[in-house]
DNA sequence: GCCGTTTTCGGCCCGACTGTTTTCAGTCG
């Protein structure tokens, strides 16, 4: 059993004790092991082996001892009889918005409903209404929740919620009360998919009404779902809900940071003001009745004593640690970007030919753009057989003697066989500057076998990087089961590079394996992985990506200039 | 269930809003 499997089952559990009304710290535990399991570096297994298990922070002898009971025999008795005693529909119904563990149990106990379509069907009998502690309008809220379910599953892909946060501060700065506005939450913390947007105000006090008024009146709003004097929500026509928070000037930073951090980096970080005297809320810092002022984020972890957490950071992944101990590693800020990677042409299945894509990287200033088409075993991509290779290289010659101060780069995006064999021959990948390895057919195998394929085909000495390293594709196909574990081991002793595919669809190596691709010296690549001119600039996503996986400016390979780009692929190439 | 430089018990982050109540529980972030 695998560290994700072990999560799910332990926030699982953590639910089930949750709708069986048991001890909530109790519960909760579940929940911080889960997370503490969900963000592990090392390999569980190995954990369990050694002990070291239970020298973790939040895993006592309780989880410990459940944990290592999953790993070693695959199940875990305990779960299995808390799961018999609850049927599973209770599970999907507390993800119901405004339908939490206590009124999924009163709707269980006193209806005996116990699942999502049943409870559909008695709201719309009206049963819930008359219920202890329901009325009319809980009823309705948990219909338009389940409609709202339905209709778009939760999530929204990170372009898609920052256009539209952009579209309601545009709105909302033409209200002069305004003082200062910022979009906080995921978003800012550059979350690969989005589930609300929070913006964030100061005013005087006396404006919030008319402020709130005004945000009502957006009009892309589709509905209210709540409405008060310093917090409001909306339902966005394109589905998104977006939160407005009022304060005064003087708590502006801290409502900012309260609001960009993640549940968790909160929770942790009120949590170590706390051992130092401090009382920390959105609305200020406290040291007994006495109010340290804080104009900004900055101010607030200076007076923490701790370095400043960039936002991308603040998920509660053990950057609060890192940051009292004034370790924090120095971010990867976008600076220098001199070129890109991965980039599709006409040649296979792109839009724009090499010249208009070479234009278009000279608009962007850039001094290098690595030509990457398909291979040939891509036939849906029209991937280039070996008289084709050989036709854009010439081509690609022609370009280079015609330009000065720019560089085209044969690259190929090669396809990684069932076996983990490349689709061309050494001699063949010997003529590219560089090669990307990419799995783009049989997702189905094994974790092993895929493992394996993936770890064969960088081990061919002519591929320089690991393309789109899981397949997954943000709310549409999740990732195949892959061992990254392992792949950052050998990618890390072959001094391999993989990529982040910045496509907003992809963004993916995952972030939340970048502390360990680090650990293995592991560089990357902010690969736009781009069909038309529009795709080239995605690799602004992979920027974000690769702060929140804690690259550094030297482990990213887009900060190489064109000279020293070119001596580094040329000291990979075998010879 | 976890944790400990006030350690083996008694805490465990904190506040806004809603809908239901008639002072507050539940949910959410």
């Amino acid at each position: 059993m695998d560290r994700k499997s072990v999560a799910k089952i332990l926030k699982e559990i953590g639910t089930i004790l949750e709708l069986k009304g048991d001890n909530p710290f109790k519960t909760r535990a579940y929940y911080n092991g889960a997370r503490t399991i969900e963000s592990l570096t090392e390999n569980l297994n190995n954990l369990v082996e050694s002990g070291e298990i239970a020298n973790l922070r939040g895993i006592g002898q309780a989880l410990s001892d459940k944990i290592s009971t999953l790993i070693k025999t695959g199940s875990l008795p305990y779960y299995d009889e808390l799961k018999s005693t609850i049927p599973s529909g209770l599970l999907d119904m507390i993800k119901i918005p405004g339908l939490g563990a206590k009124k999924v149990k009163i709707v269980y106990d006193k209806l005996g409903i116990s699942s999502v379509g049943e409870l559909e069907y008695a709201c719309r009998e009206n049963r819930l209404r008359d219920l202890e502690g329901f009325g009319e309008k809980s009823q309705q809220n948990i219909l338009s929740g389940i409609e709202l379910r339905k209709k778009y599953n939760e999530r929204f892909l990170y372009p898609v919620a920052l256009n539209e946060s952009e579209k309601i501060k545009n709105y909302l700065i033409q209200n002069e009360k305004i003082i200062q506005l910022e979009v906080a939450g995921s978003l800012r913390r550059k979350l690969e998919t989005v589930k609300d947007i929070d913006v964030v105000c100061s005013c005087l006090e006396e404006d919030r009404k008319e402020i709130m008024d005004f945000f009502d009146s957006y009009p892309e709003k589709l509905s209210t779902i709540n409405k008060g004097e310093t917090k409001s929500t909306i339902t966005l026509e394109s589905g998104i809900n977006c939160d407005l928070r009022l304060v005064e000037e003087d708590s502006f930073a801290f409502l900012l940071h309260h609001s960009t951090g993640s549940k968790e980096h909160n929770t942790e970080l009120r949590g170590y003001a706390k051992e130092l005297g401090f009382k920390m809320n959105e609305y200020g810092l406290f040291s007994d009745e006495q109010n340290i002022a804080c104009t900004t984020e900055e101010e607030i972890f200076e007076k923490l004593n701790m370095d400043y957490i960039p936002c991308e950071l603040r998920e509660g992944m053990g950057e609060i640690e890192l940051a009292q101990k004034k370790q924090l590693p120095e971010l990867y800020d976008g600076n220098p970007f001199y070129g890109l990677f991965h980039i599709h042409t006409t040649y296979s299945d792109g839009a724009n030919t090499i010249e208009e894509i070479v234009e278009a990287c000279q608009d962007l200033n850039l001094q290098y753009v690595g030509i990457c088409d398909h291979s040939k075993a891509a036939f849906y991509a029209n991937g280039l057989n070996e008289e084709r290779v050989k036709q854009q290289h010439e081509e690609i010659n022609k370009i280079n003697a015609s330009l000065t101060n720019f560089k085209v780069l044969k690259g190929i995006e090669v396809d990684v066989l069932t076996d983990g064999s490349l689709d061309f021959d050494d001699s063949t990948l010997s003529e590219f500057d560089f090669v990307v390895a990419s799995v783009h057919s049989q997702f189905n195998l094994s974790e092993d076998a895929m493992t394996e394929r993936i770890i064969k085909a960088i081990s061919n000495p002519f591929v320089t990087m690991l393309g789109h390293p899981t397949g997954r594709l943000l709310l549409g196909r999740e990732p195949y089961k892959v061992n990254m574990e392992k792949v950052i081991e050998v990618a890390g002793k072959l001094g391999k590079v993989i990529e982040i595919n910045s496509s907003p669809y992809r963004l993916d190596l995952d972030w939340r394996l970048g502390k360990l691709a680090n650990e293995h010296g592991v560089k990357t690549a902010l690969n736009p992985d781009a069909h038309s001119i529009e795709g080239l600039t995605d690799y602004k996503y992979g920027i974000g990506i690769a702060r929140k996986g804690r690259f550094n400016k030297e482990s990213v390979l887009n900060t190489y200039n064109a000279k020293k780009i070119e001596s580094y692929f040329k000291e990979k190439h075998p010879h």
